[in-house]
DNA sequence: GCAGAAATTTAGATCGATCTAAAGGCGCGA
DNA sequence: TCGCGCCTTTAGATCGATCTAAATTTCTGC
């Protein structure tokens, strides 16, 4: 806006007070939109302001006010879809909050993560949300109460002593569990990649004992790759079990594409000759055909909840630390039949 | 590390500097690794730190220093996978590069985007990355240099007087239809969606070229809608025209996945009965089935080459103007065949 | 018209680092 | 011994805001 009338670089609030005539601390409680100020007084101020161009230096405010307005997200990798929704729902409410939000990545390994946490330290970042990296040390609740700088879990936890968000995956695991039992399906495996951590263990446990409630084999749980365009080729593992599945849990929904394709590979119909469910609900469940049976979990949702505990947390860091489960929803589709039909 | 031995809050340099016994100065030369400080002298300092478990303060030295150590990233959208993709690329740069990376959302809207823009300003990132919103005016290039703020445009672009990374869009759609006609094809619909802007200019236009080189109709372009699950049920548009093709171009593979699943629907075989083509060859291309032929865009690079950009900018404001246009890659599956066998 | 309360405004110190310019220590040749 | 230059170290000002505590003006009611 405006002329550049500065002959080089910046304008400060000290410009803006003298060319109002007021003073410095005047002027800045008209940006932190005091009452205190003037209703006459502060019009000027913000001519000026406008006239001179001025932008807020938002790092000198931080120094003195110990407020960054900034908060740091470390999550264990960018481009897998379910983040990339986790990131979306946080960045919404991050910015409802009037704050912005530093990325970084851990690259699911506690090294890396350590390093860039250290990073966002420095950086003065209000607080942090961690989707803590698989095999993270279970020091980290005391390492961060050391930082005295508010922190929650997301997605996966480590720690009872730390904030944590996430979804009832064990429940979602029932869910899926009790639907293809109501179908008739008895002979269930769980397909599973990727690191192990606490989701992980949830979704194995909540699997297993789904199962036994149902008196059904708890232990059809088999290990698919980690790299989607792999997973096809490794569909023939599910049948070399002495039992063969009729209906497969993914781990997630990736799992699930992989799988899907896997079968077309073998002429198997899905939804016909083998159902098949995946989690999380995120990859275009609605564009697959059949369409994707899936348990949705939501990570949009997750993202809002981890950052209203974080602005909770920064504001009354002596709370208790806190959970907040979200519910899963199983999202029916078509890619589960009755059993009978097979 | 060690002992919380303050009884509150940090630890300054100034402590650092007390506890080695040297002078506030020298400690500040240790932390920036000068080649100025005694070898024992630094061995000390660096001692001091560790036992006090200093953090460095990149805010306090941000203002005195002018350089923060951030980079903003502006995208219209986080939770496409294709610009979590970009995003990916780009954290490993900046992390390479010892920097962190602030990301704002512009909802692909000009209001939104001039708003997250100058929360950027005022957060003192060294530089911005923009992928412009559709209907970003073009008076942007004026702004920015109005800023003196290192700005690069990624993957659209308003103006030439701002450094640009991309690719090749206009060459990819070229590679696309020679491929469909050295298969036979003639009657090829190009499919489109989301918002206007330069990217989008640049594939329609060089379908239409590439379509006219070949003597063949170049007007078979049309809209499908922006929602993935919305897309199967418009794929009857494809063949509401006066003429019916017989291969499809999609704008990107999020269409190509909405059209395969239309062609599902309507008991089409891909491969068979019609022929498809994608274009970013993000989504799990490898994982549908058939496997989809896609044009490679390779977003992860187009992130690296953005970030390269920028920082070539902020050490060198002066330099003229530059583009990075990576050229794409036609990746064939089995999503096509000759027309003879339709 | 005036004391006292309320509403505004302000000077000056401060946050924690970096920068400049100069000082201190040391070795070496004359 | 002195002076010169090299290597290290340092004091003090500075970046641009916020905070505290006090000064100033304006508004009351009597």
């Amino acid at each position: 806006m405006s002329r550049q009338d500065q002959k080089r670089n910046k304008v400060t609030l000290l410009d803006v007070a003298k060319h109002a005539d007021v003073s410095r601390a005047t002027a800045s409680l008209v940006v932190r939109k005091s009452p205190l100020v003037g209703a006459e007084t502060r019009e000027r101020v913000e001519a000026a302001m406008r006239e001179l161009g001025y932008v807020y230096n938002m790092g000198a405010a931080r120094l003195r006010a110990e407020r960054s307005h900034t908060i740091g997200v470390v999550v264990p990798n960018l481009t897998n879809p379910f983040f990339a929704e986790l990131l979306g729902g946080m960045e919404a409410s991050v910015d409802a909050a009037g704050l912005v939000m530093i990325i970084a990545n851990s690259g699911d390994g506690p090294p890396r993560q350590a390093t860039v946490l250290q990073r966002l330290r420095e950086h003065g970042v209000d607080g942090i949300i961690l989707c803590p990296a698989a095999g993270t040390p279970n020091d980290l609740a005391s390492k961060v109460s050391d930082w005295k700088l508010p922190v929650v879990q997301a997605l996966r936890h480590v720690t009872q002593d730390i904030d944590y968000a996430g979804a009832d995956y064990a429940a979602g695991m029932e869910e899926a569990v009790e639907y293809l039992v109501s179908l008739g399906h008895q002979a269930i495996c769980f397909a599973v990649h990727g690191p192990v951590h606490s989701a992980y263990h949830e979704r194995v446990q909540g699997f297993r004992e789904s199962m036994k409630r149902f008196d059904l084999k708890p232990d059809l749980v088999i290990r698919v790759p980690d790299r989607v365009d792999q997973i096809a080729q490794e569909a023939d593992a599910l049948f070399a079990q002495g039992r063969v599945p009729t209906a497969v849990i993914c781990f997630n929904d990736l799992v699930a594409h992989g799988l899907a394709a896997g079968f077309y590979d073998r002429g198997l119909k899905i939804g016909r000759d083998i159902s098949l469910i995946g989690f999380d609900d995120v990859a275009d469940a609605e564009a697959m055909r059949p369409r994707l049976t899936s348990v949705s979990t939501s990570p949009s949702d997750i993202g809002h909840n981890a950052v209203a505990l974080l602005l909770e947390r920064i504001a009354q860091p002596s709370l208790p630390p806190r959970c907040w489960i979200s519910t899963t929803k199983l999202h029916i589709r078509d890619s589960c039949s009755p059993l009978s039909s097979s």
